[in-house]
DNA sequence: CAAGTTTAATTGCTCAACAATCTTGGGTTG
DNA sequence: CAACCCAAGATTGTTGAGCAATTAAACTTG
C-alpha cells in the first residue's frame, strides 16, 4: 500500500491541505494507480484520522478542529502523566528521551524548527514508551498524524516549540533521579501550556 | 458499508472463529458482494483488529494470543485507574456504571451469562467515558473488540465474568462517596485478577 | 429574485481480466 | 528414503471500463 504513503507524504509536507478535497478520479491519475486501488487507501487513511470521508461526497484532508486539540492533549496528559509516574528506573525509553532533546538542542543552533518539531514529537512518543505498550505506542502515533496536522495550520513553529527544550530536559532529569512524582507534574504543565498556545494560535487563525 | 457490519455479527456470533481463514473470493459471493468492495471492508475490519491481512496470503479471523491480552489489560489498567482517580464526583457515566451492574444482576437471576458479559463490558465502557475523551472512547471499543474474540475462546462464560459483579458495586460506591483513590486501587486489583482469569483459561486452552 | 428543474460531477459498486505471489504435490536426485 | 527442486493450482493485488445513485451547480421560469 504505497499509495497510502505518498499522500501521507504529500499532506505531511504542505502540498495537500487541511480542507482540501481529494477526488478519486483526479488523485488516482496523479499517482498512476486505479480508482479501486486508491479507495482502499482512502479507507487506511480515513482510519488514521488524515482525511475525512462523507458519504457520496468525497473526501477532504482532515480539518483538525478545537475540539480535536483539546480532546488530543485530554488524551496526552492522561496517558503521558501516567506513564511517567510508573516509570522504572532504567526504562530504556529515558534513553531515547535524552537523544530527542540532544538532536532539538542542535536543531535550534541551526534555526531548523521544522527539525525541532520532529524532535519534539519524538520526545513524547519516548514518553509512551515507558508505558510499554505496543496499542499505547499505536494511539501515540494517531495523535502525532493529528497533530502535526495542527501545527501545520499555524505558521510560527519557533513560537509553538521553543519554550519546550528546557522542559523537557528537566523532565528527563527528575525521571533519572527517580522523582516520578515530580516529573510527571511537571510534564502535565508543561501539556497544559502547550495546548494554550496551540489553541491560542488557532484563535487567531480563525480571526484572520 | 454494511459488509463489514456483516462480518462483524458472523465473527461475534461465532459462526467465523479466530483462525478461520476468510478468502476475498467465497466470502464475497456469499456476502452478495463484489470482490472489491469486500477488500475495503476487509481494509476497515483489519483496522479495527478483527481480521489479521498477511501480505498475497490473505486474511485470517484475529487470534487473540497472550501478548495481546496483557496488553490490553495493560492499557486498560492505566487509563481505566486513571480516569477514575480524576473522575469528577456526580459525573454521567457513574450512572451508566451503574445501570450496567443492575443489568448485570438480573441477568444473573437468569443465568444468561452471555448477556452478563455484554453488560460487563458496558460498565468498563462507562468507567473509560469518566475521562470524556472521545478518543479514548473510540479505543475502548476496540479494546473490546479483541476481549470479545477472547473470550470466546473460552468457553466457561461463568467462570469468566462470575467474580466480579459484586466487586464492581463496590467501585461504584466508593467512587459516588467521593473516594476515587481507593475505587481506582479497587478497580486495579480487580483488572489483574481478571487478566490472570483470562490468561489462565488461555493456558489450559493451549494445552487441550 | 425566489423556487423549482435540468445538467454535470462524483461517488459507490460491479464485473472481468491479468500479473505477482504463495502453496501444493509430484517427481527427481543423491 | 530423505531432501530438494519445479511446475501446476489457488489466492491475492491491481487494472480499467461501466452504470446507477447521490449531490452540487447551472439554468430556467413564474
Amino acid at each position: 500500500m504505497e499509495a497510502a504513503a505518498e499522500i501521507r507524504g504529500r499532506i505531511s509536507q504542505g502540498e495537500l491541505r487541511p480542507g482540501d478535497r481529494v477526488p478519486e478520479a483526479k488523485l488516482a491519475e496523479s499517482l498512476g494507480v486505479s480508482r479501486n486501488t486508491l479507495r482502499e487507501a482512502f479507507r487506511t487513511l480515513s482510519q488514521e484520522g488524515l482525511i475525512t470521508q462523507v458519504p457520496n461526497r468525497g473526501a477532504i484532508v482532515a480539518i483538525p478542529n478545537i475540539n480535536t486539540i483539546i480532546d488530543v492533549y485530554r488524551v496526552r496528559q492522561l496517558i503521558e502523566c501516567q506513564a511517567v509516574t510508573e516509570a522504572l528506573p532504567k526504562h530504556p525509553a529515558i534513553a531515547k528521551m535524552r537523544a530527542a532533546v540532544e538532536a532539538a538542542l542542535e536543531h535550534r543552533e541551526r534555526g531548523d524548527w521544522s527539525a525541532i518539531a520532529g524532535a519534539n514529537i519524538a520526545f513524547h512518543r519516548a514518553v509512551f514508551e515507558l508505558a510499554d505498550s505496543p496499542r499505547l505506542n499505536r494511539l501515540y502515533e494517531q495523535l502525532a498524524t493529528e497533530l502535526r496536522l495542527a501545527f501545520g495550520l499555524i505558521d510560527d513553529p519557533e513560537y509553538l516549540h521553543a519554550p519546550f527544550l528546557e522542559r523537557n530536559l528537566a523532565i528527563i532529569e527528575l525521571l533519572e533521579s527517580g522523582e516520578t512524582e515530580r516529573a510527571a507534574a511537571q510534564l502535565k504543565g508543561y501539556l497544559s501550556l502547550a495546548e494554550r498556545i496551540l489553541l491560542a494560535g488557532y484563535e487567531r487563525l480563525e480571526l484572520g
